[in-house]
RNA sequence: GCCCCCAUCGUCUAGUGGCCUAGGACACCACCCUUUCAAGGUGGCGGCACGGGUUCGAAUCCCGUUGGGGGUGCCA
């Protein structure tokens, strides 16, 4: 499909208005997954040219999300340093009659296309001769007749007639251009190979292409119009409406590799009926044209399960890494020593790290007993006053190794005595000792708590059950 | 309204005219394992939107219908 002389040039194009966007960010992975395995360019163009929506904080939202994902470019511009391009193109043509001068505004234009058949500028001022002038707008002219045709590796050939295509805006009456004479004239400018970016600018590509042939660019890329990420109301993935911000995510524990790898599934298969892939085989797989074409709805239940996957496959020493900051951002003091001794037991329970305090805080401070486990598993348990009673004893037993087997026994033994499973035997211990109902594996938790804080934790919910007369 | 795109289990997908009695994964349900919870194992539920063609043969090709979505900005 590809050209073997030229070299592969892709961009991703983004604007800064908002938090990164996952449908962004999975635009930018393809992008990303195709310059990467053709050994081309990634471009990382931000498209700022409305001063208005723009604002910095968003640009380096872009850099950092990017970054975080594992995205990186080759190549960085940003078109509000490049303005003189565009008015130079604007010029050109303006000046080769392709274009033309127009003071109508919005309002005007409204009124006076509603009722048309199809709406849109009406080509009001095409042959007034209007010269620049302040708060005039520069349109393209195009063709009445005719048809363009996008060539697209994942739709095929769409065909666009030129009467149902306006006479649109290049430039603003502020003299500021367009997105989509920035965008041309970067890509002719940037010796883009191949266009990959959502299908919301499947209907703008003939205009492109009238514009590209316009400003007479070189041979036309390639374009791959990505399906749109969809809510479950099977609409565009909307900032407002949706949680779509990438840094949601990476504050709500998830791994970035997972993230990858989940997006890379909305869209396209690895094939071989796998799922869970290395980022480096995905790139060596993947391919333009197997793109999918339909909308694809952004399940956050796989991601769980994804993000899950790639949790239990870290070293155990870099899951303890990774779990650093979200341990920092719960407030708790915790202990590394601790912390490690635990963390294989961690691991393999939560999907993301956001769990990890939890499941670990009472190492590092008193219990907080959560009520509904209280009353369920130790006040309306069987006989739960006597079991912590005999817990109390058996743990405080001088010849009793602190070793979770030792525990284990122990603990089963006292159950035995009552008739109870290990099962239902543990639930008040656990409950008086960690606050709640679930949890690490119990006997290697009180192992690393230590006799002494887990004999206080019993004595503490032994003395709340039975209050001293 | 007009233009364009899309249509396989609830969801993500495999499938490119016979390998399909439509495969996998998530979710869900059941069972097993088990010190709670997970993880893991086994099994189950569940789909080619509809109607016409083409063909010896259609999930796959064509047409239509219906349904969904996107665009229709001096936003990108």
């Amino acid at each position: 499909m590809t050209d073997g002389n030229t070299a592969v040039r892709v961009r991703f194009a983004p604007s800064p208005t908002g938090f990164f966007h996952v449908g962004s960010a999975r635009a930018a992975l393809y992008n990303w997954f195709y310059a990467r395995q053709q050994g081309g360019a990634l471009v990382l163009r931000i498209e700022d040219t409305d001063a208005e929506r723009n604002k910095e904080e968003w640009v380096d939202c872009i850099y950092s999300a990017m970054r975080w994902l594992g995205l990186d470019w080759d190549e960085l511009y940003r078109q509000s340093e490049r303005t003189d391009l565009y008015r130079e193109a604007a010029e050109k043509l303006y000046a080769g009659g392709l274009a033309y001068y127009c003071d109508c505004t919005a309002e005007v234009v409204q009124d006076r296309t509603k009722d048309n058949a199809t709406p849109g500028y009406d080509g009001f001022c095409r042959d007034r001769g209007l010269g620049p002038g302040p708060g005039r707008a520069l349109r393209f002219r195009t063709p009445d007749e005719g048809t363009t045709v996008v060539h697209d590796v994942v739709r095929g050939d769409p065909v666009f007639e030129h009467r149902t295509i306006e006479d649109f805006v290049l430039v603003r009456g502020s003299g500021a251009a367009m997105f989509i004479l920035a965008n041309v004239v970067d890509d002719i400018d940037m010796r883009i190979s191949h266009v990959i970016r959502g299908e919301d600018h499947l209907p703008n590509t003939p205009k492109y292409l009238l514009l590209w042939r316009a400003l007479g660019g070189p041979a036309e890329p390639v374009f791959a119009h990505l399906p749109l990420l969809v809510n479950e109301q099977r609409k565009k993935l909307s900032k407002r409406r949706d949680k779509v911000a990438v840094e949601d995510y990476r504050d709500g524990g998830y791994l970035p590799e997972a993230m990858v790898n989940f997006l890379a599934l909305l869209g396209w298969s690895p094939g071989e009926d796998r799922e869970i892939v290395p980022v480096d085989e995905m790139v060596a797989g993947f391919r333009l044209e197997d793109v999918n074409n339909s909308p694809a709805y952004f399940d956050e239940k796989k991601l769980l399960y994804v993000n899950g996957e790639y949790v239990r496959m870290l070293p155990v020493a870099e899951f303890v890494e990774r779990s650093v900051p979200y341990l920092d951002a719960a407030g708790l003091a915790w202990d590394r020593a601790a912390f490690e001794e635990m963390a294989p037991l961690v691991q393999e329970r939560v999907k993301v790290l956001t769990e990890v305090p939890a499941m670990v805080d009472f190492f590092f401070a008193d219990p907080v007993i959560d009520d509904k486990d209280w009353d369920k598993r130790v006040v309306r348990g069987p006989a739960a006053a006597e079991l912590l009673a005999d817990a109390i004893a058996a743990y405080g037993a001088a010849d009793l190794p602190w070793t979770a087997e030792a525990l284990h026994d122990a603990t089963a033994a006292l159950g035995e005595r009552r008739g109870q499973g290990l099962g239902k035997a543990q639930f008040p211990i656990r409950v008086a000792v960690t606050g709640r109902a679930v949890g690490p594996p119990l006997f290697e938790s009180l192992a690393v708590l230590g006799r002494e804080r887990t004999l206080t934790r019993l004595q503490a919910a032994l003395d709340r059950l039975v209050p001293a007369a």
